[in-house]
DNA sequence: TTTAATGCAAACAATTTGCAGTAGA
DNA sequence: TCTACTGCAAATTGTTTGCATTAAA
């Protein structure tokens, strides 16, 4: 069997994203588990985040050309994201439920791991200038 | 006011996304362009593209360190999307509704130019070997 | 001891951008 | 004419990977 093994910097990355609710990018996620472990590796960071959205305990916010921002599954606090084209800024949706789907909607023997309700559009900020603002959340 | 213009290069990568349902990407849509005016550069389809997502005709499937896909919005066929977390393959999902939100779940002001709804997990194939299989769609 | 996980640095690939020239309006 | 749009190529930047080493189990 595939044998998962229990690292300092796994529990660290972990712990980070556990402690925010940010939606923290790779980078952001680095820098603070330095702060407890030094020179852990941008390289493991990525890893150990491929890890935890493969086992489903991380979601992902996605961009071309952005860093991807994760999100810490916290239970009891289902939610969806709004994000914004100009800015980046990710704001939490409350949760409304996922529509159930026909049982034939889904190609037969797909295993659905996760599912993403996403908000795609602009802020107030951007929405009024049409440059758009700064920086993201 | 922000002067819009019909140019022949617009006019195909719009051509080329209504006549395909398969998901393209950037890259694969510029070969077909090519075609019929070969002289068009990469840069001018990402650029009429993002033109296009603005508007709000395209919609994208966006997977980090992935070639961004994107999507025309046929009227009439209201779907979603299955993404394979292995292959990179899309399945169209035909459309539930998008659940009614409570007034105040967004932003005040955010202003929603498209709603996503994505179901990731794994497709029959990657689902059954621990690898994953090749190619997308 | 066994081998998964790490750090480092180099390699990749998708996307963006600056600029001078072209062509819609 | 005026300036948005284009082609080209270079520059960014997020993410992945190879390899020798370290440290869980």
């Amino acid at each position: 069997m595939t044998m998962v093994r229990q690292t300092r910097q796994r529990q660290a990355v972990i712990e980070v994203l556990r402690a925010s609710r940010e939606h923290p990018d790779a980078a952001w996620i680095h820098g603070r588990v330095r702060q407890v472990l030094p020179q852990v590796s941008l390289g493991t960071v990525y890893r150990t985040l491929d890890a935890l959205v493969r086992d489903g305990l991380v979601v992902t916010i996605e961009r071309a050309g952005q860093a991807t921002r994760y999100d810490y599954k916290h239970e009891g606090h289902d939610h969806h994201h709004a994000v914004c084209r100009g800015c980046g800024a990710i704001f939490d949706v409350e949760a409304a439920d996922i529509p159930a789907l026909p049982p034939s909607a889904l190609p037969a023997g797909f295993q659905v791991t996760d599912v993403r309700l996403e908000f795609m559009g602009l802020c107030p900020q951007c929405g009024n200038t049409s440059a758009g603002t700064s920086q993201p959340d």
